[in-house]
DNA sequence: AGGTATGTTAATTG
DNA sequence: GCAATTAACATACC
């Protein structure tokens, strides 16, 4: 489920069962793909230290870990982070065990999830290509980021280095709210649909936000809880239209949005 | 058993 | 160079 409110929420849960606790013990159950710096690297990055500030940035989490180095943490689709008791959380792919007790982990059975070191959030955006964080960026930013862009509205959503954060339910969620069609292209957008597009999707976030993670917690006035085959457009009972957009899964509503 | 999945990236094609 | 599409990754779940 990782998109932007649910990194937020794992970022939260990591600094409250991290933030000033003392690395006893690394266990690194991840190789290949997984890992973008060294075993030894990421361990010696943190055993010993003492966990500082967290961060976010789209769907990257960080954790600062003292020596001016930082944890970096993607989620990929089935990533979490648990806290850590006696014995390791199924899929761990990182565990921390703290000085005193306790310890948090990185889960993650479909492994595609990454675990990364950066040496400041900054650094590891620019080295990656993300884009501002979708919270972040502001309204004209975004308008000038956008302009000249010829993709579909959609996949602008998704384009992380466009802005960083937003993934494929949310995407959805902002496209109806703002009553555009996913495959409408940029180019063929008026200014104020653009405007439009940017603050239903700041918006739906700020909301989500709340209850990071919890789609239950969502307003069934909102696209979000009726998305499956056979769901209806909570505001017109419309059958939804499913099919594949910018290569993902797309439900829309075939009457409010229309290209 | 087969189809699907909230993410990213490489390869391919237009 | 840009944009769209598809496959691949690795595994769980229905």
């Amino acid at each position: 489920m990782p998109e932007l409110p649910d990194v937020e929420g794992f970022r939260r849960r990591f600094e409250r069962l991290a933030k000033g606790r003392t690395v006893a013990r690394v266990d690194v159950e991840a190789r290949g793909r997984m890992l973008l710096a060294p075993e030894s690297a990421v361990r010696s990055a943190l055993r010993g230290r003492r966990l500082g500030a967290t961060r976010r940035i789209g769907k990257w989490m960080f954790a600062k870990a003292g020596g001016d180095l930082w944890l970096a943490l993607h989620f990929g689709m089935t990533g979490d982070v648990e806290e850590v008791g006696e014995r390791d959380p199924p899929y761990a792919r990182l565990v921390l065990r703290f000085r005193g007790g306790g310890g948090v982990a990185f889960t993650d059975p479909r492994r595609f999830g990454r675990i990364a070191l950066a040496a400041s959030p900054e650094a590891f955006a620019d080295e990656h290509g993300l884009g501002p964080d979708a919270m972040e960026l502001t309204e004209r930013a975004f308008l000038r980021r956008i302009e000249g862009r010829r993709v579909g509205a959609k996949a602008l959503l998704l384009d992380q280095g466009v802005l960083a954060g937003v993934g494929n339910l949310w995407a959805d969620e902002a496209l109806w709210q703002a009553r555009i069609h996913p495959a409408t292209r940029v180019e063929d957008l008026e200014d104020e649909a653009r405007r439009r597009l940017f603050r239903a999707m700041r918006s739906a976030l700020r909301r989500a936000l709340r209850k990071p993670g919890d789609y239950e917690a969502l307003p069934r006035t909102w696209l979000l809880p009726h998305r499956r085959v056979g769901g209806r457009c909570p505001r017109c009972g419309e059958r939804l239209a499913p099919g594949a957009v910018a290569g993902r899964t797309t439900f829309w509503c075939p009457k409010e949005q229309r290209r």
